[in-house]
DNA sequence: TGTACATCAGTGAACGCGCGTTCACTGATGTAC
DNA sequence: TGTACATCAGTGAACGCGCGTTCACTGATGTAC
């Protein structure tokens, strides 16, 4: 097929990436171009007109899905009711629909172990997308101070991504499920101790 | 080279078990059979004596490891003063080394995607090591019965484990260590709120 | 205790396959006049 | 506004490579007598 305009390229190039971060989580780094591009009705050889290499795919992936997650759950939060922020977000993370559904979760969840292995150089490219996140959150988050109250975040969301990824190894899934909202009870009554008892759903 | 006594064969089972095991948790599931025959002086055909597809050993080699940790981590506790058993667990858990030195540490903060990626028939092989991780550990959680204990072990250990997987993302080393003292602080004061002040080292 | 024979741990070459990447080509798009 | 030409998005075949796995073979080990 021949040349294609120029708003024509930019839309092959976002569902490209789109598509790949969706697929990156749900099947890790290995996933090759050439599924990603013929799942788009394109042949691999054509990638290379929009990335410079898989490694650069990936890490703009994983980037682009953090960004997207980091949106979601502050429109989550910005939804709820006044006071009530932290315990939305908390209980969108920790949902069985997360759990289920690793392709349109977070990246931390199901991609930290690969992107903690390539070279400190091109990890340096997701820094951004991180303090991104960080930033969109860490202002729901208890503590005095900004600096304290991106110490909270830290912890909780690692806290909460290794959860779903330990819950993803277990192999009962009522017992998984069960061990979720177990979790989750966990997580809003540290974090989210609001005054009312019943919780968002 | 021809045939080698009982013994010998059972070596070097135990060896290639060992040595994936390393190499898996430090560069991922995707490593070669070959590298891991060739690091211990072998062939790659020699690999079937002993396993019967990389798929096997894979989980073979997870599931060693997290026995291995567990019961590391069980001898941690036991060698520390009476009543600070969690402290000196969690101190060790987050350690620098832990953080620094992915193949001799915990799989879960490692390969948890991957192990979470195999089918569920695969995974089932993992729920023994699970147990017995659980097991060694969840008697120094706080929690009035069994079933406490066991779901405090889950989340601290998946939150530690999920903190480390994060943490490594992150390129600044300073930053990330930094980071990780300040996790630890947490944990420990969280899970293990000891009388006395001074910390464990 | 010695001998003949079966076993099988490990070798090394070969296999089929899928991968990331390259490249000559096509023809619609964009541009210069 | 029309025309001639350069550009370049996407194709499809080819490349080199490394992978998991197989297999005929070697010769020390283990066993039966």
């Amino acid at each position: 097929m021949p040349r294609r305009s120029a708003e024509a390229k930019a839309q092959t190039h976002a569902q490209i990436l789109q598509h790949a971060s969706q697929v990156f989580r749900a099947r890790g780094s290995g996933v090759g171009i050439g599924d990603v591009m013929k799942d788009l009705g394109l042949t691999a050889g054509g990638f290379y007109r929009h990335f410079e290499s898989k490694d650069d795919l990936f890490v703009k992936a994983v980037s682009a899905s953090l960004i997207e997650i980091a949106e979601r759950l502050e429109q989550v939060a910005l939804k709820a009711p006044k006071g009530r922020e932290l315990e939305a977000v908390i209980t969108a993370y920790l949902s069985p629909d997360h759990l289920r559904h690793p392709e349109a979760w977070c990246a931390l969840a199901t991609l930290a172990p690969d992107v903690s292995r390539l070279p400190s150089a091109v990890r340096k490219q997701l820094d951004g997308a991180m303090q991104l996140y960080q930033g969109k959150l860490s202002k729901f988050m208890p503590g005095a101070s900004d600096a304290e109250r991106g110490q909270q975040f830290l912890i909780l969301f690692s806290g909460m991504a290794g959860a779903i990824a330990m819950l993803r190894v277990l192999s009962d899934k009522a017992m998984r499920e069960q061990a979720l909202s177990m979790t989750r009870e966990y997580y809003l009554t540290t974090f989210a101790p609001g005054g009312s008892k019943k919780r968002l759903d």
